[in-house]
DNA sequence: AATTCGGGGAA
DNA sequence: TTCCCAGAATT
């Protein structure tokens, strides 16, 4: 190749690039239709809800795929689905074998919403799912992405879902530096993606966008851009700014508290409190704990026992548990008790530790402790 | 608009 | 450690 061509090929590459600047944005918006979807049929990865996309299962995955990520969904959804396989049964399901079926999952209040919203659905839908994004929308547990999402991929209605993954591709394929913590930003995603999406193939382009923010275009570190079907149209590729797009305000700091556990064991017995029915894990069972880390002498007042009724007691050393915005610092004691738990407490058998109360994993490093 | 809700895997 | 995940409800 000459100079002469060489310097022809530049400019026209020049003049195709700026015409490619100037793209409208839902006309880009548009451009991602066809490879994505070719794309997406081609690398869809095979997950359990997949397999048989109805209403119930549709729900069902995406609940409990808010803010968890699929591996960790994986061994919940089957064991659910075949505990409560339709609404009817969720809708009645007990408070305390729902909570048992979410255990370790996180976000509780996701499974109380779970069946108040089935219980909406028996009542006002028949039982039956309703399909539209509206009714989707006021069930208790769904907002703007699940709605979506259900309408979409369980009964192929043209509505948007914009997940964590969709904010970052879109963002990265308009070269957007609008914070995608922002309410505003995702309204605007949804907005153009509700009139760019293929009207006819909603299920798809949405977990085509989902897929792509969740294997190729990924947060922390390098996206892998060469698999990426969306890399010639991607404005963040063309000017490299995939370190610095998306946009996210950073979180604040977390709030520390100390804690202090107490097994209280008897025989066969272990004590037991049930959480309040609001806040951090809410309505879930939980290891006697007090404020403050206590010394030995504390515990029997601290806990209410009578200080002859304790056979032992052993401190069982530090844990730490980090939540989003708490940490935990606990402090643990192993309490044996002469004559029976007290009756401030509920007393657990241990093989019921495992089969009927729900604990969060918070106070993991003591409740393995009890065989 | 800002906070509160869990838990874990990966960088 | 920090980040962030197929977010939503409440304040």
């Amino acid at each position: 190749m000459d100079m002469y061509d060489a310097k022809q090929l530049y400019d026209r590459l020049k003049v195709s690039e700026r015409e490619d600047e100037t793209l409208d944005l839902d006309a880009r918006l548009r451009a991602m239709n066809g490879p994505l979807l070719a794309w997406y049929e081609e690398h869809a990865r095979i997950l359990p809800w997949r397999e048989n996309p109805e209403g119930y299962r549709v729900w069902i995955s995406e609940i409990m795929l808010q803010q968890t990520r699929v591996e960790a969904v994986k061994p919940y959804f089957e064991r659910f689905l075949e505990a409560l396989p339709d609404v009817a049964s969720l809708a009645s399901v007990e408070d305390d074998r729902l909570m048992k079926l979410w255990e370790g999952l996180g976000y509780y209040n996701r499974a109380r919403n779970l069946k108040k919203a089935a219980g909406v659905i028996m009542e006002e839908y028949g039982g039956k799912m309703p399909e539209q994004y509206e009714d989707l929308l006021k069930l208790p547990g769904i907002g703007s992405y699940t709605a979506g999402a259900v309408s979409s991929i369980a009964f192929g209605h043209p509505v948007p879902a914009v997940d964590g993954n969709v904010l970052r591709v879109i963002s990265r394929v308009t070269a957007s530096r609008e914070d995608i913590l922002k309410a505003s930003t995702k309204k605007w995603m949804e907005t153009h993606l509700r009139e760019t999406m293929p009207r006819d193939r909603a299920s798809h382009f949405n977990q085509g966008l989902i897929e792509i923010g969740a294997i190729v275009c990924v947060p922390n570190g390098q996206p892998h851009c060469a698999e990426c079907p969306l890399e010639s149209i991607c404005l963040a590729k063309r000017h490299n700014l995939m370190g610095e797009i998306p946009v996210k305000t950073p979180p604040k700091k977390r709030r520390l508290e100390d804690k202090t556990v107490c097994i209280l064991e008897c025989g066969d017995q272990v004590g037991l409190n049930k959480r309040d029915d609001s806040g951090l894990l809410a309505s879930l069972y939980e290891l006697p704990n007090r404020e403050g880390h206590l010394t030995p002498e504390e515990i029997p007042e601290a806990f209410g026992l009578d200080p002859g009724e304790i056979v032992e007691l052993e401190p069982v050393g530090p844990a730490k548990h980090i939540f989003s915005h708490v940490e935990w610092h606990m402090t643990g004691y192993r309490v044996r008790l002469k004559h029976g738990i007290p009756k401030s407490y509920i007393a657990a058998g241990k093989e019921e530790l495992k089969t009927t109360y729900a604990l969060p994993n918070a106070f993991g490093r003591y409740t393995k402790m009890i065989e």
